[in-house]
Order: structure tokens, then sequence, then C-alpha cells
DNA sequence: TTGAAAGCGATACCAC
DNA sequence: GTGGTATCGCTTTCAA
């Protein structure tokens, strides 16, 4: 059997023997272009339909020095634990996901975890993609800064810095926060544990919000708390737990994740008080599990739908040469049961 | 100002003009050759360094003919509706992140919707990646098989079906069905309604261990009864909406994932009706928010850390060469009280 | 040990 | 309209 089997054609030029063209003609015509004729163009294109040929993208990005693809990272600087399970980045990254892929864009999965030396410099000289999103800045701050400096098609979600050179997308965290710790100073607790690591800059926003609420109510005598927590549910649990078993009392806790307020509540259910009654929980994000955890968790809704679609808007305009600004989007407070029955506050509203 | 501003050097020839070296000594040593002196090795890499020099990964892949990227395929031809939210793909793609950054790859994510011509020859066609995940098999086995057999570096999420080529890791869906059905039918459960749709490989092969525990149950006057379903929540909640208004009576459902079971509570729920006491509801994933549903939800567990390592770890294989073979891994039945307390079971059987 | 040159597979300029 | 050729930036053989 000598018969040679009729492999899947490999290159252009192989589609170019076949139809008795130049490569340069299968080039053109497979790109649709008008210069080559009609006739012969629709026959190199039924050919190479039937023998399987697609065009290899990596020779196809050098040549045009553009690869049709967004890199999307995820800095985990501050997590202990390495997996990528954390519901707010995989609810994110669906979103995103959804909008590069219409665009016609491919998506590229970038986890970053230390040590981080130069990944973003890195990621941005191997020309691996057209555009840069960054989900959180974990402690990248300066990273991120120093890569904006040169490299202009770069989105960040986090929190708007003052000062800050690089574009974000996000809510407004302060003002998300600091709603949901008067709504729980307004439910008449005295003694607010802020749960969180406000090192941050998300956190460290929702922080400050915590701050103002608690500043405002100075004079009624509360004085804020932190206890440092990590992002990640076990590390949280664990900062909870340990605080629980040292520390005073306390009669609420805002969790600067949701995924941190619910592990809070685990700890303070663990502990044997319950919530809301002992203690009322608020958290940040709104993930879908939020509404359906037990009890709901009051929370500061991000419209990630919408900030994914924001984020892949700003990118393309920067990458097309526009130098598009960052993007504050409104926060909105979920009251739900972890901070008391919504018809039982009106009540016991002085 | 003509003092030319010193730019981070675009290319290996710019940085061995500044070295005062060709650039195939440049590349010899950015990539730890020992035929270059280790003197001048050492220098070339400070010098790159310092630059901010990065390889062009377009450039290396073309002349090394590989991506060092895994492509990541989600074929949502069974989806009415678009955005890739559903908990168990996202849970899957963060795990098979975690699998490919470990191995220093990079992960290409692909979303895959109707209109689905050809999407996965192209896909291999283009080169894009060094071999290909696909997360469940949708309607797409037949453009699988075709793949398969000219494509080593495939490997499947999914359903193992007889005289099936391509390379698939899934749990034992038939049994894991099985067992759940058969539990439904020990605790006193007479009409279960199946819901999801068949035609989907894994849902096919959930039904078929469904159909088994009816049979096995027939002479206890036991008939299977179907209901159609798509995989999104909204369409299957419809589904289940529809099927209370216009049907006879049942007391259980089981739904072929947990995106199906929790919309049939919800939809159950919303009738008036009473989950477990009504009607008991078990579902397929335990994606993470079953535990935490309202019931929490029986299920089948599915561990998808352990899938995504064995996805990978088959498609390494393969890339290297060898003929790996499919693997099917237990699965697990979890009760929870979504099918009723499991203290009061041991009492209510006979 | 080092450099020159070929080649990975496509695109686009420039002739014809 | 079409083909030849240079080029994108890198790696690797071959020769020195």
């Amino acid at each position: 059997m000598n018969k040679k089997r009729r492999e899947t054609p490999a290159r252009m030029s192989d589609i170019a023997r076949l139809a008795g063209v130049s490569a340069s003609t299968v080039s053109r015509a497979l790109a649709g272009s008008p210069l080559v004729a009609a006739a012969k163009r629709e026959e190199i294109r039924r050919l190479a339909r039937e023998r399987g040929y697609v065009i290899n993208s990596t020779a196809r990005n050098l040549r045009l020095q553009r690869t049709q693809a967004i890199s999307v990272a995820i800095p985990l600087g501050h997590e202990t634990s390495q997996p990528l399970t954390d519901p707010f980045f995989t609810e994110m990254l669906g979103h995103l996901a959804d909008c590069i892929t219409q665009r016609g864009y491919g998506m590229f999965l970038q986890k970053v975890v230390p040590p981080m030396d130069d990944w973003l410099l890195r990621l941005i000289g191997s020309h691996k993609s057209d555009g840069i999103v960054v989900i959180g800045q974990s402690t990248e701050h300066a990273a991120l800064e120093e890569a904006a400096a040169r490299y202009k098609p770069l989105v960040v979600w986090g929190g708007h810095l003052p000062r800050q050179s690089y574009c974000t997308v996000g809510t407004d965290n302060v003002a998300g926060a600091r709603a949901a710790v008067e709504h729980l100073i307004a439910l008449g607790r005295r003694r607010i544990v802020f749960l969180g690591d406000p090192a941050v800059p998300e956190v460290g926003l929702r922080y400050e919000g915590y701050r103002l609420a608690h500043e405002r109510a100075a004079r009624q005598g509360i004085q804020p708390h932190i206890v440092p927590a990590h992002l990640t549910a076990d590390t949280a649990y664990e900062a909870m737990r340990a605080f629980i078993g040292s520390a005073g009392s306390f009669d609420a806790v805002f969790g600067a994740t949701d995924v941190i307020a619910l592990s809070a509540v685990r700890a303070i259910t663990a502990a044997g008080m319950s919530v809301p009654r002992d203690v009322a929980v608020a958290g940040y994000d709104d993930i879908s599990f939020a509404a359906h955890a037990n009890p709901p968790l009051t929370t500061v809704r991000q419209d990630l739908q919408r900030g994914a679609r924001m984020l892949i808007d700003l990118l393309f305009r920067r990458m097309a040469g526009e130098d598009a600004p960052s993007a504050t989007m409104p926060a909105e407070l979920i009251l739900r049961e972890s901070t008391g029955r919504i018809d039982v506050l009106s009540v016991n509203r002085p």
C-alpha cells in the first residue's frame, strides 16, 4: 500500500499547490479579498474546507503582530492557599468569557501565584495577548502602576485609589461598606468587627467606609475594631474562631467579602452563638450563594455582569488607542436575614 | 531633545547588539545552554532582565511548533441561553486552571455556542494549543468521534459511551443515578419524575440509571416518567412549573444536575408544595451550593478536583504520545434533607 | 564557543 | 488579478 493517505493539509502552500495557484492567492481568497477573481476565490475556499485546512494562528499572529486574544490574570498574592475556587473569581470569569467570546477574541487565563516577580511585565512582554484584564489588585498595586506607564491596553477590576494611573472598574467600595456598617449601627449594634486585610486595596477602601460610619457614630461610643483575615474561607474562619476565643464582646461582623462573612457565620455558629440574634453579619459582593446561605446574607451587591462588560468595553477602547478612563459603579446594599429580620428592623428603631 | 528614550527592547537582536554578540548567543544564553560561556551567559541574562526584555512567545511558538497552552472548550449546544454562569462549569474551570498552571502551561478558554459547525476541527487546525480539554459532550458526540480519529491530545469530561473512541473522564453516571433513585424508592416514593434531557450523553446515562432502578422496582408498580428540561436554571424551572400545572401526581424528582434539581425545588415550593414532605428532590454533581441550599440537596457527588487532575494527567500523557485510556471515577450518594431527614429515614423503613 | 543562515507559516508589498 | 519575495522574531543546524 503505497497509495498516499489523504492527510489534512498543514500549510497554505499545500492548498496552493492543490489549487494550482500561489500561496498569496490562497491567503487572499481565504481572507475574502476582492482582489482575487470571484470564481477562483470560491473554488479555493471550497478546497480548503473540504480538506479541513485551517490557517495556522501562530504564524498569522506573528505576521500580523496581534493575537486576537485577551489575557485575564488573577493575582493571588494575598492568598495562603492555592486553588482557584473563590466564587467571586469564578463568577467574574464566566462573565468575562462571555464578553470576550462575543467579540470574537480568545481568552487566555493566567493564575498568578507567589513568587510574583515581574509577572505583569513578563505577560506584557511575551505578546501572548492584545490586552490584559487583571481581576483584583491583590498586593500588586505597584506592579500595575509600573506596567500602566508603558502599556495601555490594561484594565483592572478593583478599587480606585487616589492618584492611581491604571484603569480600574469597580463599585464604590467606600460608600458600599459605609452603607452596610451604618445599617448595622442603625440596628443598634454597638461593637462591629471588621474582618479582612486592609492591605488589599479594595478591602482598604471598604475599611475606610467602615471607619467613616464609625466616625459619624463616635458620639454614641462606638469604636472600630479590626480583625485581620485573608481572603480564603479557611483562613477567615480560623481568624474569626481565634478572635472569638480570645476576645471581648462584639455584636456584629462586617466581612470584607462574602466569602469572609460566610466563614464568620460558620465560626460564630460553631461557637454556639446565633446569627443574627447574638451577632449580625454583613458581607460584600453578593456572590450568588449569599442569597441562599443560612441565614441569607446581608451584603453589598456588585453587578459583575455589568462590571465585566465595562472592563471589556474599556479594554477594547484602549486597544484601539483611546485613553479610556476608570469607571466606578454604584454599590447596592441588599438586606437579608443575617443582620436581622427586615420587618423587625423598623420596630426596633428608635 | 533628541536623546533617545530608553525603550524596552522588542527583539532578541536588540539585546544581541547591546551585548555585542549575535542573536544566536542570546537565544542560547536565555535558554540556559551550557554551550555559551558562563560569564557571558550571566551578563546577557542580566542585561535582558535590566532592559525588561521578554522572549516573544508567538515567534518562539512558531519556531518550536508548540504553544505551551491547553485549550479548554465548553460546548453549549444544548443551552438556550448564553452566559457561562453554570456553577458546575465555573467550578471545573477553577480546578483545571490550577492543574494547567501548575504544569507551566497557559489555559485558553473557548466557549462554544451554536452554530457549532466544525468548531473542534477548527480549534485543532488553528494550532492555538498543544492539547484540548472539552468539558461536557453536550450535543457534540459525533464531532468528538471525528476529531479523535486524527488528533490524540484530546480529553473530554463526560459520560463514557459504548464504542466511543475518544478519551473521557467522568463519574459512573449510571451507578450514581441508580443509587439516588433507589434511595428515593427506598424512602417510599412511588412516582419519581426524571427532569432533564437524555440527548446529552451524561444525562442519558443518568436516565439509564434511573430506568434500571425503576426496572428493579417494577413489581411495586412504579413507573418511570420523564420531563424534558434543558440544563439552565431558568428553562428547568419553567419545565417543572409547566409540569406541575398540567400533570398528575408525583412525589419525587430526580434532577439530571444540581442546577436542574434546585430549580425544581424552587418551582415546587412556589407551587405551594413542600420539599421533602410533599416531594423529595435529588440531584447530581454536588456543586458547592448544594450543601447550603434550602433544604440541603441530596445529590450524587462528583469530585471535580480529582476529575480535573485526571483530565490533565491523561492529556499530558497523550501529548507525550501515549494512548492513555478513559477513566471512570466512582460516584458517591450524598444524603441531605431534600429527600427527607436521615434520622427519620431509618424509622420509616419497613 | 560563536555566528551565519535556514526555516517555522502566514501576509503584503511590488512588479508584472 | 496574480505571483515572487521579504518579513514577523525566534531556534537550531552547520561551519568556522
